[in-house]
DNA sequence: AGGGTTTGAAAAACCGGTTCAGCAGATTTG
DNA sequence: CAAATCTGCTGAACCGGTTTTTCAAACCCT
């Protein structure tokens, strides 16, 4: 039993392929009596169009793409990206658009991707997330006239339309919050400093300790948990210790706070933690972390909303997504004095 | 600046585009002069194929499905999928075949995936993962005639091949070991009952506790950190707390840790963990967790190479991947005597 | 009644490949 | 030396849609 095309229908229904490919696309050029039947048959034979003979005659895949680069030693942890996904998916879904995943060892196979799918026309555009400062994808997307949304650069980025969030008033929030919780010595743990929004996140951190008078530190990783520990080991070992630290991503501060069990730090006694990026992962550890919070599906949405305007032709717009909020649990509490 | 096409480089070439075809896809049919002369020009011109128009005419989509439909609560955490994705891809991007990934809110929605994806020809197979007891999925697979490769069902699944691993070993081992240790009230904090793995872990378990003696109980759950939570709280809670843990994933080992750190009992003295799913979540917390470790990459690489096969007209055959072994860290020790 | 517009549908071209039949000319064969 | 085979390529059909062109019949207006 073969699969039905529109010139079974037109069969059945005594008219050509024009006439079919008219009616099932809602143009107008046939009778509503005809267009009727038509439409009847094509439900009877259970007709869906093919996907390849329409990418092949009006020129559009009917799908997108998202390429992730990160190690998989720290890839699957962060809920990030599969919430993302999920987010992007959900939006995709109800017009019919596939997702295209790849996953490659280094940001130079991301490259090659690009320009395969471009070529192969196995995308109409792609999802740009983890933007460098100084990326070479930008340049190469721009060359190909290839649509593209990035997720999560700055604002002003020349000339590739983009979605972002609201990090510094984000950070602002948490510095003020520990701040005011008399908190005096405080450190960050960042992640990749090469990333855009790491450096968005350390700028208005140093900006807003600044202001307020508060001794900080920002030291970068690349994300691992295990950075995340060593990291927290120097910091809790130095002579002046901070009293708060705050990570850059969930599972960093999973290991500070298993760092802190280790060499006898109380949390949040000795040592509040925060981390960036909630996930329930915050609220299995004991005590549950203070977070930085985002809804990343409805982030994943709206970026893949814009993707999908500006592959149908709409000018490219670039937009500020929310501002991440700040939920208190029990990672963090006033500092208390050293001595004792 | 437009893109090249076969006629593009067939008139460069002064020759026609079946020609072209030929040499470019290594048939017989031209001279090894001509042969090059059109691979040079094919180079020059930076001609590739078009994916639409290879799968219009060959019928094959070039492509590969995944469906997930875990719920979001959970799917983030689990390092599982994203990394077998990553080994998965690793495969077919050699082979210049993509990836369609979707994540589904339920798995009725699956059903539908499958039938459009088959329907629009946007896939050449599909990956089956979850597989549960009495899946529907199956049948409409069959019924599709839609080649599918089902990763981590049982041996002798009706019908469609798959590729599993030896879990059956791998709980004897975990159970020997524990007894070897001297515990004698064991408890498995399992996963969803409906799922094939599940219940292969469960019967092998409950043998080998029979055999060697020791008594055992096991909790069902659905895989999140939250239930994780909730059965280790009521397990430690009850009259005869089992000296020794055994959960069917990394996340809702971490959560039963915290429990337990939350209850007072120490682990490893008090209360011993073991994770199935090894990851580095299990070397971040405090202790770092004994773990049932698995290449997740090289699972997925291998099912990939064996859908392929099939897609190409391979027989269906079904294969064991590996047996998962056991990776002895901090969390486990013999039990001390609850008095005291 | 005759010329112009509108309507509904047919016919054909096209997208970019693959594949198959056909066909000259060179080479092998009996 | 004629017939059969092989080689290297051409021309055309085909995959399943979309889109443009063409065309006949119906309708409209003095």
């Amino acid at each position: 039993m073969k699969r039905p095309t529109i010139a079974d229908i037109a069969r059945r229904a005594g008219v050509t392929k024009s006439a079919v490919s008219f009616a099932l696309n809602g143009r107008p050029g046939v009778s509503q009596a005809t267009r009727d039947r038509i439409l009847a048959i094509a439900d009877e034979l259970g007709w869906q169009p093919s996907s390849a003979a329409r990418a092949l005659s009006d020129g559009r895949a009917g799908a997108l793409g998202l390429v992730v680069d990160r190690p998989a030693r720290t890839l699957g942890i962060e809920p990030f990206f599969i919430q993302l996904i999920s987010g992007i998916e959900g939006e995709l879904a109800a017009r019919d658009v596939a997702l295209l995943l790849q996953v490659t060892a280094d940001r130079e196979a991301q490259l090659g991707s690009f320009r395969r799918w471009w070529a192969e026309r196995r995308v109409d555009g792609i999802f740009l997330v983890e933007l460098h400062i100084d990326d070479a994808r930008v340049e190469l997307l721009k060359e190909l006239g290839m649509p593209a949304m990035v997720i999560g650069g700055p604002q002003g980025l020349a000339g590739l339309p983009g979605v972002w969030n609201n990090d510094m008033d984000a950070v602002r929030s948490v510095v003020e919050y520990l701040a005011a919780l008399g908190h005096r010595r405080i450190a960050r743990v960042a992640g990749l400093p090469e990333l855009w929004h790491t450096a968005v996140r350390t700028e208005a951190f140093e900006a807003r300790v600044h202001e307020l008078d508060v001794a900080a530190v920002t030291v970068t990783t690349d994300y691992s948990g295990e950075q995340g520990a060593r990291a927290t080991r120097s910091l809790l070992a130095s002579a002046e210790p901070p009293t708060a630290i705050v990570y850059d991503n969930d599972i960093m501060a999973v290991a500070g706070l298993s760092v802190a069990a280790e060499m006898g730090v109380a949390v949040p006694d000795r040592l509040s933690i925060v981390a960036w990026d909630d996930s329930v992962l915050c609220q299995l550890v004991h005590p549950p972390l203070t977070a930085v919070s985002l809804d990343i599906a409805a982030y994943g949405a709206n970026v893949a909303c814009r993707l999908l305007d500006l592959v149908a032709g709409a000018a490219a717009e670039s937009a500020c997504n929310a501002t991440p909020v700040l939920v208190p649990r029990g990672s963090t509490a006033p500092p208390r004095e050293r001595t004792r």
